[in-house]
This record gives structure tokens, C-alpha cells and sequence, in this order.
DNA sequence: GTTGCCAAGTTAATGACAATAACTTATGTT
DNA sequence: AACATAAGTTATTGTCATTAACTTGGCAAC
């Protein structure tokens, strides 16, 4: 179902030793994942991408789910950082910078939906794994972090945790609504970086006028 | 993994055949999702939950996709109906009303948490289905209208449309993040009820101050 | 250098599941 | 009473996850 790599596999075909199989499996999981999602991914099928044995990844992952928390972990790790980037892009920490980060968190589900629908799934087995846990913990945390900074320096009276999970709440609304192809369904071709900058200023404004 | 039915299916066990097999099979297959997600659900589970081989399903339905879809419309159904009901209890359409129209969403996935999910997934398989899809419309439509009924009643400037898409992709995240755990992991006991009244009047302020 | 350890591969086997084919049983219509 | 057919069955194939038992070859100690 999945062609095998072909050019930079080539000199590694003939070697028993892979050299880097767990990094090569990461990869070929990512992208299968991403094109078909995480319950189309099978180990297999990887596999053939790496071009080993069905039994070579029990050599540097536990079962399955073991490659999918890496993944979380990595989605998770890349979501954190790019935030960083687009709040600075944007003159850092007001309306319009905390509009990009939310521009940002689209334009990553958009970009490998398969991956982040696989970062926010329901199955309690992934992201009970205490490293995954901590990696959540830090991407979603700096968003509560950066809205309280943004209330305590202009002034906004109202909690500004219930403020942050209201704005995480909305966009990841719009990410998941937009991947999964409902707003395509009712509103094609939707502009939705203008919708998440029409809403943002408007969720920021809380007692506050 | 799934235990056989008893009480209601001892009268039966001895029958050749089922009485209302497709409809038995539909209702273990939605607890299934439930209680273990559309990727955990497996046809031959059904089958032992049901009494019945597992060639059984394939007189009723093409292929586990297909009983999946008749899941996904019974869903957007319920959705669609309860939707009313929510809203008519809180004196119609006024922020209120729809702010309990956020509410019944978010009660809904909580309550079968691997249907919302199964709703609302990333296969483009399953809700390219003509039924499918036109379910989904029907449903969603129902939101913009009331929203667009609102909007032209209470003199807001602004296209309903968008004004509708922001507030559901808003409840639509909270209910993302509250069935797969995020919310808890953030803000343990927060009261989305709360949330969604805070909020849903902020969305519902564009250009009409 | 050779020896031998062991990490990283392999093949082979088991058990679950989806799907299909070929067969059987009841039911209800004529 | 005969039989057409809907609704079951068993049996089979192919895919996948996982484990066990086996090679292979790179590297470190001697």
C-alpha cells in the first residue's frame, strides 16, 4: 500500500544493519500517519517504507503505541516551538501576536492533520505515558502562560486561565473543524486566519471595555 | 474482549434467526465506539455481543464502513433534534438559548464521546457518503440559520455566517478538548458549562456594542 | 589481529480481524 | 405442499501485531 523508498535507501539495501532504523521508522510512520491517519498506519507498512522485516521495530520500540507517542512527543514539541515564532512575528505579546498563534496552531493541523489529530485522540493509552504528559503540559501551558502575561499588562480584570483555555478552545475548534473537511462542507473556501483575527480581540476583551 | 448479551438474547440463542439483527448490530457497535473508540471497534466483537457468526453483518451492511456510517447518521440525528430542545427550554432564540445550544454540544460528546469523535473524524471515506453528507448539513445548518436568525432579530451587522462558525468552532473545541482528556489535564474541574456562558455573548458582540 | 559479546537484524509462528464464497435453514407466498 | 429467498452458517484467504528463536556483523578487550 505504501511504495518503498527508493534513493537514499539504496546504498543501505544491501546491509544487514540499518544505521538509523528507529529515526527512518519515525519518519515513514509520520508520513503514513499523515496521509492516511493513525488508524491507517500499520506498523507494516512501515516496514516496507524502511525496507526491514515486520519484527525489526520490536528492536527499538515496545509495541505499536510506543512509535505513536513518539510522534505526540515530536507534534507536540515542534507545536510549542513554533508558537514562540509566531508570537514574535507579530510584535510579541498583544492581540495581534496572540491572533498568530492561533493563525499558527491552523496552519500546523492543516499542514499534518493526520499527525495532530493523532496529538489530540481520545484512546487514554497514549497520552497517559508520563513523557507525554509533560510534553502536553509544557506546548498547552505556555498558551495560559502568554494569555496571563498579556492580562496582567493591560489590564484585564478576569481570570486570564478561563480567558487562554477559551482561546485554545476556539481555535482548536477551527483546526478540527477545518481538517476533518465541516467547514469546507458549509462554508467552502472560508478565510479562516480572518475568522480566528476577527474572534480573537473579541475573546480577549473580558470586563475590560 | 466485549462481553456476550444475556438477559435479552436468551429467548433467541436457539433461533436460527435474530428477529433484528441490523438493529442489534448498530446498538452494540455504538457502545463499542464508546467504550473504546471507532478504531478499537472491531465487527467480530459486535458479532459476540450480538450471538452471531461474523460473516452475520455482511446480509446487513457492505462493510464495517458502512455500519459505521449508519452510526455517524444517527448521531448528527440526535444532534440535530436535541439541539431544538435545547434551545426551546431557554426561551428561544436570544443569547441564552444559544448558549445552551453550546451546552446540549458539549453534553452530547461527553455523553458518547467515540460517536462525537466517529462524527467528526479525519477518514474523508465516511462522510463522503451522499446520506452522510447530507445529514451533516442538515445538521450544521440548523446552527447557522438559528444564529442567522438571531443576528437579523437583534439588529448584529456583521455576515451570520461567520458569526455562526466562530461559536461553533468554539464549542466544538471545548468539547474536543473535554472528551480527550486536555481540559482535565489543564484545568482539573474546571466547569465548561461556565465556559460556554462566559464566552458565547462575546462571540455573539461584532459591531453592535 | 583474533575472539567473542551483544545490538540489531532475520525467519517463522500464533492469534485477531475483515471480507468472500459456498452452503443451510426457515419463512411466507403461491 | 413446494420453493424462492432472506438471513444465517462454516470455511478460507490475506493482512496485521506480536513473540520466539535464530543470524549477522561491528566493536572492545585481550
Amino acid at each position: 500500500m505504501v511504495a518503498m523508498a527508493e534513493t537514499p535507501a539504496d546504498i543501505r539495501k544491501q546491509r544487514y544493519h540499518h544505521g538509523d532504523l528507529r529515526g527512518a521508522l519515525i519518519a515513514a510512520a509520520r508520513e503514513i500517519v499523515n496521509a492516511h491517519g493513525a488508524d491507517g498506519f500499520s506498523l507494516a507498512d512501515a516496514c516496507r517504507v524502511a525496507g526491514v522485516s515486520t519484527a525489526a521495530p520490536y528492536k527499538h520500540f515496545r509495541d505499536k503505541n510506543d512509535i505513536l507517542k513518539e510522534l505526540i512527543i515530536l507534534g507536540m514539541e515542534e507545536l510549542h516551538e513554533s508558537r514562540h515564532a509566531a508570537l514574535a512575528v507579530h510584535g510579541g505579546i498583544n492581540p495581534a501576536g496572540i491572533a498568530a498563534m492561533g493563525r499558527n496552531y491552523v496552519a500546523f493541523a492543516r499542514r499534518e492533520p493526520g499527525l495532530f489529530r493523532l496529538m489530540f485522540g481520545l484512546d487514554p493509552e497514549l497520552k497517559s505515558d508520563p513523557k507525554v504528559d509533560q510534553v502536553c503540559k509544557t506546548c498547552f501551558g505556555g498558551v495560559i502562560e502568554t494569555v496571563g502575561i498579556y492580562c496582567a499588562t493591560h489590564g484585564v480584570s478576569h481570570d486570564p486561565r478561563i480567558i487562554a483555555l477559551e482561546l485554545w478552545a476556539f481555535v482548536h475548534g477551527v483546526a478540527a473543524l477545518v481538517i476533518d473537511g465541516d467547514f469546507d462542507r458549509m462554508a467552502p473556501g472560508l478565510d479562516t486566519d480572518a475568522l480566528i483575527d476577527g474572534a480573537v480581540p473579541r475573546l480577549l476583551h473580558y470586563h475590560n471595555r
